[in-house]
DNA sequence: ATGACGGTAGCATACCGA
């Protein structure tokens, strides 16, 4: 049993480069950000013909969420519980694979960072830390299922110094302000695992490569997502991976694929 | 400090991203 979170930016741009990482890897789940559509121009077809349902909290030209699954998926929260938000950056859903009820999330966090053409403009920053605040009382109150939960997105933070090639360009960046770092960490005091990091103490694990410049040959990366786990979905955890092939396939994401496996 | 690069809206160029 798969579950993998991918920041596509774009569904229509990357339907190609998306089909056929999908027949490749054989996810059952995959939780998918900035799909940058509205439900009119979203490519149920093509997904469906790969065999794959799609449930999605669209958005035209920005943001926008989805869930994709093998198994027929029923969705439990459009937009984040508590939060009332212009942007499209959250989807819950119930998916049962095997017998087994799963609880995932698709989560996309503000960047935060300001405006180009604006250094001085914080509205995003605080946007951010809003967001974060609303996310960790709903994640609390998801601890209370018994069910395994899954949520995993396009975080918009390095968690440590480790998650990122070099700390320098980003001291004051909104991705690594202690703040931020501080604030997702009490995910996992609140008893989410960081199901990358949990088998995996020393790998980089990026998701994220730059577009520009060398960033990709020459790994400048950092790791931005997660698949966070309560603690019934943690005692299922069998591996869990950076699946790099679409980041390194022709039209590519900035971001690519982290996939975990879990006993069924 | 800036812009590299890519996507979208919509048709030139501005906005967004991390």
């Amino acid at each position: 049993m798969k579950i993998a979170t991918y920041n596509l930016n774009s569904v229509n741009a990357r339907i190609e480069n998306l089909t056929a990482w999908l027949a490749k890897a054989t996810p059952d789940i995959v939780l998918v950000q900035e799909i940058k559509s509205d439900y009119n121009n979203f490519p149920f077809f093509e997904l469906r013909a790969a065999g794959y349902e799609a449930k999605i909290l669209g958005q035209k030209s920005y943001n926008g969420v989805a869930v994709l699954s093998r198994h027929p998926i029923a969705v439990v929260h459009e937009g984040l519980p508590g939060f009332e938000d212009e942007n499209a950056r959250y989807l819950e859903a119930d998916i049962v694979v095997d017998g087994t009820r799963w609880r995932t999330a698709s989560v996309y966090l503000p960047n935060g960072n300001p405006p180009y053409n604006n250094s001085a403009d914080q509205s995003k920053y605080v946007y951010k830390l809003n967001w974060m605040e609303a996310f960790l009382r709903h994640a609390e109150r998801l601890q209370k299922l018994s069910c395994p939960v899954v949520l995993g997105g396009d975080f918009n933070v390095i968690l440590t110094e480790n998650d990122v090639y070099d700390t320098k360009p980003f001291l004051n960046d909104a991705l690594f302000r202690p703040e931020v770092r501080q604030k997702l960490k009490t995910l996992q005091y609140g008893g989410y695992y960081d199901a990358f990091r949990t088998l995996h103490p020393k790998d980089p694990g990026y998701t994220f490569w730059d577009y520009t410049g060398n960033s990709l040959a020459a790994d400048f990366g950092m790791r931005i997502d997660y698949l966070f786990l309560n603690a019934p979905a943690a005692d299922k955890l069998l591996a869990c991976n950076v699946d790099k092939t679409p980041r390194l396939a022709a039209k590519p994401s900035d971001h690519t694929a982290l996939v975990a496996e879990f006993r069924p």
